[in-house]
DNA sequence: GTCTATACTGAGATAGAC
DNA sequence: GTCTATCTCAGTATAGAC
């Protein structure tokens, strides 16, 4: 969905092949212990073949994460299909169905996020290269918000904001070792419920200047390359 | 102050012409550029000796981090020593010293975070061998907190909000291509208005609800391993 | 405990032939 | 698209000098 070069053909197979067996090996020996030549050899390739396909190993966790995005997409929308929700309710189905995906993989994300302060590495998280499933990232979150009624203001940069929250809690994520990860869920619903909380008094005259503050902030964050959410805020209305 | 060991003897020196050269090289090649062959020859020495006292390349650059750190408590100190401050004086002097120290290494800190997503790497900004610097930093901004008359529950958790900002300032800071980082700057202005003024409202009966919801979640975040801020804050009541 | 010299291994990544 | 051969470099090992 991300990675366009080499999906026609056989090579689509190919390319998914390795994939499957890459991420299969991480999950088994880990990132670091699985080598190309492994990965290459368990797919029937020779090594050269392997990079044909994905730039660096850490390319290949890159593209098991799209595939995560796009489901996350699925399954928001599939599960927001299905009857009426509350606010608290629709944000709750977006965070958690996250990490529902993510559950047996929290040591993948390790190489994810290795280049992530890189701002030059095509494979950083936060770099213009990744534009595109950021910006992905917080559609899904803006169809959690849906037509609530907000303030204009609040609802451009609302994305912006629950995106951010939900990038902190999946690095709490990955240090979580709690027994499934019991902490992360309860850390969600701490957010999920601050933040609905913080939505109802908005509208309060006290928080005028509070929110001025924190609306200019998260335009600033909007900042970062290639995340146009006035875009994505765009095509969410329609 | 961090790696204690190899500080006596003649030792000391030649770490600190190891590091000294290395970030210098850092500086003008950029990391991966640099090899350990380079810096350990720059340091006249041979490739064995470079790496008796570092176990790795990013090792070099966490050894800068810790100097950084030293610098930060130190100018905090220095600069609040000087005269009455606001709150708001004190907490912008604790942010903008930092990146007054990082002004010019933006580059390296993507070193620094190559391993910040894989909880059991020693090298980890989050991991368990980096609580002590992140201890450290926690009560930079104790101290910039100082005596102002707060909330016990507020009090408690304010330092951790602050490190989590700093952090998150931090990444912006790596990716903030404007001339001499000025967006970093007027965020930093923003995010300290911002606590100021949520500050000042906290006490109020709307924000109850509120303030339970986001104390609960930054206790949640303390469980990050080795942070224990309880302690942090009874050595600042001292 | 500090340092040298040199050889070696492992693995990510690339070049170029087919 | 696929392979084989090769390169680079981080990191280790060894054996010793002072």
């Amino acid at each position: 969905m991300f990675d366009e070069r080499n999906t026609r053909g056989r090579s689509k197979e190919t390319r998914a092949a390795i994939l499957d067996h890459a991420i299969r090996r991480f999950r088994e020996q880990g990132f670091d212990a699985t080598t190309m030549r492994d990965v290459a050899q368990a797919s029937g390739l020779a090594l050269g073949s392997a990079y044909y396909y994905f730039a660096s190993k850490e390319a290949i966790v890159q593209a098991y994460y799209d595939e995560v995005q796009s489901e996350h997409a699925r399954r928001v929308a599939a599960a927001l299909a299905e009857g009426k929700h509350s606010l608290g309710d629709r944000l709750r189905i977006a965070f958690h169905t996250k990490f529902d995906i993510l559950a047996h993989d929290r040591r993948l994300l390790g190489a994810l996020f290795r280049y992530s302060a890189d701002p030059d590495h095509p494979l950083s998280v936060f770099g213009p290269t990744s534009g595109p499933i950021r910006v992905a990232s917080m559609e899904v979150f803006a169809t959690a918000i849906g037509d609530e009624k907000l303030p204009d203001d609040i609802r451009a940069v609302l994305p912006i904001a629950l995106w951010a929250a939900h990038m902190g809690i999946l690095l709490y994520f990955i240090y979580d070792d709690s027994p499934e990860q019991a902490r992360t869920r309860k850390l969600i619903d701490g957010v999920v419920r601050l933040i609905v909380r913080i939505l109802g008094v908005a509208k309060l005259a006290v928080m005028k200047p509070l929110r001025g503050s924190l609306i200019s902030i998260l335009r600033e964050i909007e900042l970062f390359p290639a995340v146009d959410v006035h875009a994505v805020a765009a095509r969410e209305e329609r």
